[in-house]
DNA sequence: CTGCGTGCAAAGTATTTGCAAACCG
DNA sequence: CGGTTTGCAAATACTTTGCACGCAG
């Protein structure tokens, strides 16, 4: 599972810290988008010491590493989950709006448009609102 | 054109006042998204008193009218953009990242899934960035 | 005239930055 | 060892709230 995500960091030359081990065991646990806080919770009762700061810069990085999405939710605070699906196939995120929960969504039904309306189209993003089979 | 946004404001019993006016007005003169503290410059020439939390308080009222829609663009603030389709028919909207403008997306490709993977779907938000025509 | 709308000041909250110490490879 | 990573404290930036006055209907 969460070798794949450590590969990753490994080829650009990322280091393996144990709170990034850590940060990336957490999201394969829970099966949710989390936010920043969340995961500070979870982090402090492993270590004594960790900081908030060190959780939002990793989490940036992992979203650059393409190992994380950023999932937008009601309210002002950022929300992170994993992208499942690192084959670089094009796909989208379906997100449980109780719980949290963030699967793959397996088809993009986006056209193969390049330009509409005068405007050469760079990039899609599309996110699924919804309620998961537990919460229902 | 602005005539329809007031009428909506109107039948939920809002009062229309000059700075709901202006900023209305700003929005269908600029075709582009625009942040509170733009929308507060602007109006800031017009009015000599003018507050950014009664723009802050504004703008959120129009989005819960369906008057603006918010953007994601990069960076931590807010953009609003006029929606002007508002035939209620369900579309989406396109994005010039160099600019700002935003128009809106003709079709939605998006299949009439009620559920998948368990979830049952509620909603879906799609955003499409590109560069416009002036901009490329 | 009556209650919604607004300015102002202040608070609140999420996120970022700087720097020195710790640590991975 | 050397440069990356991290904690801590503090700063920043954006947004919201409370309250009193003003104005649209």
């Amino acid at each position: 599972m969460n070798a794949d995500y450590l590969k990753k960091l490994k080829q650009d030359h990322f280091k393996i810290t144990p709170k990034r081990r850590a940060i990336l065991d957490l999201f394969d646990r829970e099966d949710k988008c989390l936010t920043p806080e969340t995961i500070w919770e979870h982090l402090k009762k492993t270590f004594k010491q960790s900081g908030l700061p060190g959780i939002y810069r990793n989490l940036e990085l992992f979203v650059k590493q393409g190992i994380l999405i950023r999932i937008d939710r009601e309210g002002r605070k950022r929300y992170y989950a994993l992208c499942h699906d690192h084959s670089g196939h094009h796909h989208h995120h379906i997100v449980c709006v109780e719980c949290g929960r963030v699967d793959d969504f397996p088809v993009c039904h986006f056209p193969d448009i390049k330009s509409t309306k005068g405007y050469k189209i760079l990039s899609h993003s599309m996110q699924i609102n919804g309620i998961c089979k537990s919460c229902q």
